[in-house]
DNA sequence: CCTAATGGTTACTGTAAGGGGAAGGTCAAG
DNA sequence: CTTGACCTTCCCCTTACAGTAACCATTAGG
């Protein structure tokens, strides 16, 4: 199966799936004659794997460890889930942070009057230089 | 004031400062003797406004235009409150994307042993093809 | 047989917002 | 005069691909 047919049956581009490739992620074997990728279906579970892991924003190289648990059989689920894990804590962090982000700006556009005239303190609290950063 | 005591000022580094003028964002006057950079309060004022509007997670372009608004005496503070309010909308759109993942991984996490046998659900669902993507 | 369409290849560039570091010029102090 | 701190430009690196150019392979149609 050529990497067009292989893009669509993982749902990802076919850029993604040449990226892939050349960065040892998921590596067809070529057709010499050709020059073309040859996909397998192990090498479709895989881009079906990686494509998922990469919607829970796992990063390409969370993506390598979590292949290399996934090819493993004897690997203990004990690492999946502190890898899983540690993303929810990231996740959390970021959501936290974005959270004083929006509550903050909130504030600010409420005080904003949003009229013709140019007295606006969202613009006045950005350009104030205060204590604490 | 040398590029040093700006960034230390405005409490950002000096590679930063110097991006920001490469940029066009924050440009000092130049002393063509000895070729460095010269900055004065006004363009201190800038880069503490661009550094807090970048802590607010506005991007570089939207920093150029909250810095035309601020420049401009004439402006009105509707502009800046529509900027501000897609930033609203748009940190809220990504915490809910992200509250969506917490929520799924949690629920996986939560299935797993996380123990030292092989059998784990994390994978198993990240390596199922399902229906909907 | 020629051509056009489709799909494959490599390779280069660009993205956002700088960080890291090399090679070299400038400045003030001792 | 020399040292060290500070400045300059220049280039590569980061993430995870997308876009484009130039070129090769395969296949269907006239």
């Amino acid at each position: 199966m050529n990497i067009g047919k292989a893009a669509e049956l993982s749902n990802l581009s076919v850029k993604t799936v040449r990226y892939y490739a050349n960065i040892g992620l998921v590596t067809a074997k070529k057709d010499y004659s050709s020059g073309y990728r040859v996909y397998n279906d192990e090498n479709i579970e895989k881009l079906i794997f990686i494509g998922k892991a990469r919607k829970f924003n796992f990063s390409i190289q969370e993506c390598r460890e979590l292949l290399g648990l996934y090819e493993n059989k004897d690997r203990s689920s004990s690492e999946v889930k502190k890898l899983t894990l540690k993303k929810i804590t990231e996740i959390q962090n970021r959501m936290s942070e974005l959270n004083s982000l929006q509550e903050e700006l909130g504030r600010l556009a409420m005080g904003c009057n949003g009229d013709h005239r140019p007295n606006c303190p969202i613009i006045g609290f950005l350009a104030k230089k205060d204590i604490k950063n």
